[in-house]
DNA sequence: ATCAATCGTCCGATATTTCGGACTGTTGTC
DNA sequence: GACAACAGTCCGAAATATCGGACGATTGAT
């Protein structure tokens, strides 16, 4: 996505559907005019005339309660990206099989820019679960998926591409590069990922990479700690991972 | 959805971004920078600024073939509209386990304007069946979904809602009017509706309503004609279509 | 190698859109 | 009932984006 603080006046209008979608995105709750004003930084007759115009595409829709929120038009075309996209067309029964089978969230995620990006989510039936809204984005350190992304990457490439304020955690820890690497170096010989209670601490996930032309993609089981801790549960359940990682690998 | 022929000409850069994604959403293909200067009457010029600063917010994507499709930006606003689209949220499931039960295709339609539209579209596993793609737009009086939305109103209500041209099945026959004013009145007594090879020869449609607020929407069965066609079995099916339907109907 | 056709980018005058603010209708308070 | 605050619409001067066309890059044919 593009930086909020655009500073290009090129397209204005344009620019401000874009980032009133985005603000909405961000928000993930309806929103009233108000606050759209204040999140997009747009005028009130600015704001007005735009939810009317892309209310009246069907992009926009105006609840009840007199919140805007994103419209059957946006349905439409997302559905069209997934529907086209190969990878999560294909992926989406290997994943949905890969959570029944463990009964454990099973996601697909994508690089976007310099975050991980959760694209596909099929949780569990366990009443507790580890799951994450599709359309999440996550720093690139804090991940299973990204530990996989950096093997074999060079100290400065890696720094290059990570913004130094991803190497903090949420919990406030800063990741100590040094320590980093070294567990990239790991990772990548063991052919998976593994993080614990890193992003949250009830949190962990397995990740292996998915190859499919440039697409950088990767498969990760996600459940709480303390769940499949046993060494010969882990290895059938990384070997499924690299099965579905090798189904949906394209041959090419 | 917006009428192509919009003759305003107010905020045009707007409406090219609408008429650019409705236009892709039409073709339900990638489409080339030509095709698409073709299909929005659009100038060159613009229409690559458009592509290059949608691109670059995420809404489009360039594939290897050079043609321009929605970009995951759309993706995520795709599911934030189904997440907090309460009906579709809670349809989800209950269309999935109704389309597993009788392993048929189960639909929830939503009438949008003067269309019936496909909101949710759950495949039986079997080889060959019926099935529509989500966003499909259909007229009211060639579904079940419509004589159901129909039953009650009055003659004059429903010629001021329905297109004249949408009583022209695709077949070419015309809808004789006072025949399905009395199939509607049937289908209303009823309780639900019944069409055989109306759109296509080979479909067969079940539908019954769901109330929920305003929102007018359908939950229906769809099968090949021949299948499921002795009484008891249709009795089955429309009982269990019920029974989804008042899981969904909102209790207010 | 040359040429033609096509693809995509760039630029600036001009036709268009934006947005401050006035206006109307509605809601809530005293 | 009077008033204030708010929500949404409308207008036109001023600020801006649009699009014709020129340009360079790339491809393909001869």
């Amino acid at each position: 996505m593009r930086q909020s603080t655009t500073s290009t006046s090129r397209a204005r209008g344009i620019d401000r559907v874009i980032s009133l979608c985005e603000q909405l995105h961000l928000h993930r709750e309806p929103m009233t005019p108000k606050e759209l004003m204040a999140a997009t930084g747009a005028p009130r007759s600015s704001v007005y005339e735009l939810i009317n115009l892309l209310s009246e595409a069907g992009w926009l829709e105006t609840g009840s309660d007199g919140r805007i929120f994103f419209g059957r038009a946006m349905h439409y075309f997302g559905l069209d990206y997934a529907d086209h996209n190969d990878l999560l067309r294909r992926a989406r029964p290997v994943m949905r099989q890969l959570s029944a089978r463990f009964d454990e969230t099973a996601q697909l995620c994508m690089l976007d820019g310099d975050k991980y990006t959760v694209m596909l989510n099929e949780n569990g039936a366990r009443p507790f679960r580890i799951s994450s809204e599709v359309g999440v984005k996550v720093p690139i350190p804090w991940t299973a998926s990204g530990r996989v992304l950096l093997g074999g990457m060079s100290r400065e490439v890696i720094l290059g591409l990570v913004p130094e304020a991803d190497f903090v955690l949420p919990s406030g820890e800063q990741i100590d590069i040094d320590a980093f690497l070294a567990e990239i170096e790991h990772t990548r010989q063991r052919g998976y990922a593994l993080t614990e209670g890193l992003v949250d601490s009830f949190a962990c996930c397995m990740a292996v990479p998915i190859h499919e032309g440039d697409t950088i993609a990767r498969a990760t089981l996600c459940f709480t700690v303390g769940r499949n801790a046993d060494q010969a549960r882990r290895e059938t359940l990384v070997e499924a991972l690299r099965e579905a990682a090798a189904t949906l690998s394209h041959g090419d």
